[in-house]
DNA sequence: GAGCTCAATGTGAACGCTAACATTACTGCT
DNA sequence: AGCAGTAATGTTAGCGTTCACATTGAGCTC
């Protein structure tokens, strides 16, 4: 209980009557020391309290242990859940995560969020951050320490996880086409994201295969943007009977609007979104989506980034595929 | 460019043709410095890239700069938001934040969490973990450095920033008096909870004050849990017209299920939530429900934490009250 | 112009660990 | 018995800062 003053490793030495390299050996996992000395240092340790002092290492190891995560949008549940995971894998490894919530769009967040790290020595960086500026001002200031991103495809050299939107884009086009849609709209995210520009992808390629015109509608993820969209959107002249929408956020607010414009969905409309929040299954009509597993994207990325870190690494990247979650959003198209 | 070894304080001095110590007093900004030295000094600095080690400057003070969170539920929008915004406070602070997602319900968890930061060394700590239980575990587990607890009600005596859930559990019930409605029913959060059992005493009071019957379900934040309420609630023979339920999440639960019954919301029961989850704005109908200020929640958290280190701590306490955001969910009661 | 003060800077040690090399004490072999 | 070889442990020297104290020299007083 008393607590005059830290014990550090000599301290710890002399109760075990050991050099107090010993002490470190045993601190270290090292093979050659005897299982009996180590038990006695061991209880030495215990009663005295004992708690190494990572800056003392980090200072003679030069290895600080760190990590860090620069993430933005870290408000909405996709990256939370990805940091979230993150953290508790590094953690099982005993590596500390400090993660940096940024704003993307500022180069002046990105840098300073950087150089905070930097400062901190950071044997490692995950960037969540699927804005391709943002990877790119990151991958240019950092140096002599692995990155991984993830949700991205930036360059296929480095590491990487993410998630084929392309295909999760051709899912939702696919599936709509099977049930018999025609003229489908896609209201896709904003400019500048991997995941905008690689749903958008499937969904015109899909689209194309089919015969069939893509009609794209430029979004930005907000929910209040498929509110407005769907408010105006002229659904009658152009016989619009489906639409992928990028996210479901944006396919909450939009449905909102059909509501208020008293268009049945999915019996006039049907409307697939992405991501599968939670709500998403609740909302009126519950929606037809795609999937995308946040916590095994999240272990995924850190266990790569560790494994390159310890030298063990042997792949550089990992992709998953969204799955498809039928709910009732989705229906054959009304005769016209 | 060249990168062939990081430089160390002896080389900056020795450039500058200063001591090391003098290097080290610009970097703490020492006020006995002459001008014209010190912009030598920073000449020297930059020219070699000069970046200070946190570990050896950790080793040497004692203080690490380094500041701990423990968080639960960090999936949700709320802990996230809060602790984002923790991070960008101490971030302007030159502090480094390592955030740790626990367990709350699992005391193993919480244990293993803050050990992991007491091995950091941190300087400080919040609670981002509304369970009771994991407030006294993280106390008892913790000496010698401030800990401030967010949205909890524990002692008063400690740093703390809550919300005052009374006064909204209150708000929303009087909100429901005012329009006429007599037979309230609230649905709680889990037990174990500050939020849950302060709302909840918010509204009993209210109730009883207004000569009122409170009738409380149990429920758990979970928006299936509203759900499966919202199923099976017996709303006519018990003549029903109003509910106040702890948190959005449940309340969009359990509007779902009021479509599915065709129990028309506001028409036939008006409903109040918490939270003001974005997409509560654009749930069926836009609901009525009581906001929280998570950013400024944050901030003043860590801003408490802060001063109590630097030990400039003028006040201990800190509380918001949550706003009353009035939607379509709710109206005056039918006639029965 | 000797002595004093104070502002500006320098010196050496300490912080608690790991790295690299040194020493000890067994074991087994001839 | 003597010696090599090796398993187990010890010794010394940093890692890059800050801290406490020492030194220098210019400006002032009398």
């Amino acid at each position: 209980m008393a607590n005059p003053k830290q014990a550090n490793i000599y301290d710890v030495a002399r109760l075990a009557k050991v050099s107090h390299q010993t002490v470190s050996r045993v601190l270290n996992n090292n093979p050659s020391i005897r299982p009996e000395t180590k038990t006695r240092v061991l209880k030495a340790m215990e009663s005295l309290g004992y708690r190494p002092s990572l800056a003392a290492r980090a200072l003679a190891s030069s290895r600080s242990k760190m990590l860090g995560i620069l993430s933005s949008d870290t408000d909405f549940t996709g990256p939370a859940a990805m940091v979230h995971h993150m953290e508790a894998a590094a953690r099982a490894q005993g590596f500390f995560v400090v993660t940096v919530g940024i704003d993307a769009n500022d180069e002046e967040s990105v840098q300073s969020g950087i150089d905070h790290l930097m400062k901190l020595g950071i044997e490692g960086l995950a960037l969540v951050t699927p804005q391709l500026r943002a990877v790119e001002i990151a991958r240019a200031a950092v140096s002599g320490i692995p990155v991984v991103t993830l949700d991205s495809m930036y360059r296929m050299d480095e590491l990487a996880v993410s998630v084929d939107n392309f295909a999760g884009g051709a899912a939702a086009t696919q599936h709509l086409i099977d049930l018999g849609h025609k003229n489908i709209v896609h209201i896709s995210g904003p400019q500048g994201w991997f995941e905008s520009t690689t749903r958008a992808a499937g969904y015109t390629a899909t689209m194309l295969n089919a015969n069939l015109t893509p009609q794209i509608i430029d979004g930005d993820w907000q929910i209040d943007t498929g509110y407005r969209i769907g408010k105006k959107l002229d659904i009658d002249s152009k016989q619009v009977t489906a639409l992928f929408i990028a996210n479901d956020r944006m396919s909450l607010g939009f449905m909102h609007a059909m509501r208020q414009r008293g268009i049945e969905v999915p019996k006039r409309l049907s409307i697939v979104g992405f991501d599968d929040l939670e709500e998403t299954a609740y909302s009126s009509p519950p929606l037809t989506t795609l999937r995308q597993d946040f916590k095994s994207l999240g272990n995924r990325a850190m266990n790569l980034l560790l494994s390159e870190i310890s030298g063990t690494a042997t792949k550089k990247l990992d992709r998953l595929v969204p799955e498809l979650i039928q709910r009732s959003s989705t229906a054959a198209p009304p005769k016209l």
